[in-house]
DNA sequence: ACGGGGCACTTGTTTTTTACAAGCATCGGT
DNA sequence: ACCGATGCTTGTAAAAAACAAGTGCCCCGT
């Protein structure tokens, strides 16, 4: 299997990404990311069960039932690739 | 809609990517495509319909009914995303 | 000239993933 | 004691992907 194929692996499936675009700047809550990314419930808690057992990020308990995601080393390690794909995405298609 | 979001529309599908890097180095046929990446065919079919649409690919007639998949210079923009996220899956993850 | 094989796909059907909707447990404040 | 916010879980429906088989086309060898 290639790099590549390794790393969608674990960042292929739908708003993995775009979870851990989100935690670049500072770690978030579970509603944040809700509220910003408006994706399904399930999928976010589902998404970040994955990312946290691949090593991308870990939870912090804040109070009580409240706590936040932030990304790992691993996590951070991500933000070239995230800059880059940004980027492309912000080039106009030629139509 | 971020950058990223708009860049996943394109290639957040599955498969996507992975056509793409191999299309970085050279030209390729589908039976190659399909034999290195042991993609369905069917998939392989929809991406590269979906890719040519999106301007990342075109097709160049070769003899009768062969042809080659060609990078556009829209794809070949995607080279310093790749090589980000494959850098990224070839580290090993803190186990 | 005709038959077989490779190429580039379609067209069903099943399985997996995602979306949508609703509900539940815990805590803290009033 | 009750209400609302937070962080989920549990169904179920819709969409996407995987699997399997088949199609049309042209070329090449005989």
């Amino acid at each position: 299997m290639s790099d590549l194929a390794a790393a969608l692996e674990v960042l292929g499936a739908r708003w993995a990404l775009l979870i851990v675009e989100q935690l670049l700047d500072e770690p978030q809550r579970y509603s944040d990311l809700q509220r910003t990314l408006g994706v399904p419930t399930n999928m976010l808690a589902t998404r970040l069960r994955e990312l946290e057992a691949a090593g991308v990020l870990s939870r912090l308990p804040l109070k009580h039932n409240t706590r936040a995601y932030a990304l790992t080393d691993r996590g951070l390690a991500l933000r070239d690739a995230i800059v880059a794909l940004s980027s492309w995405g912000a080039q106009e298609a030629r139509p």
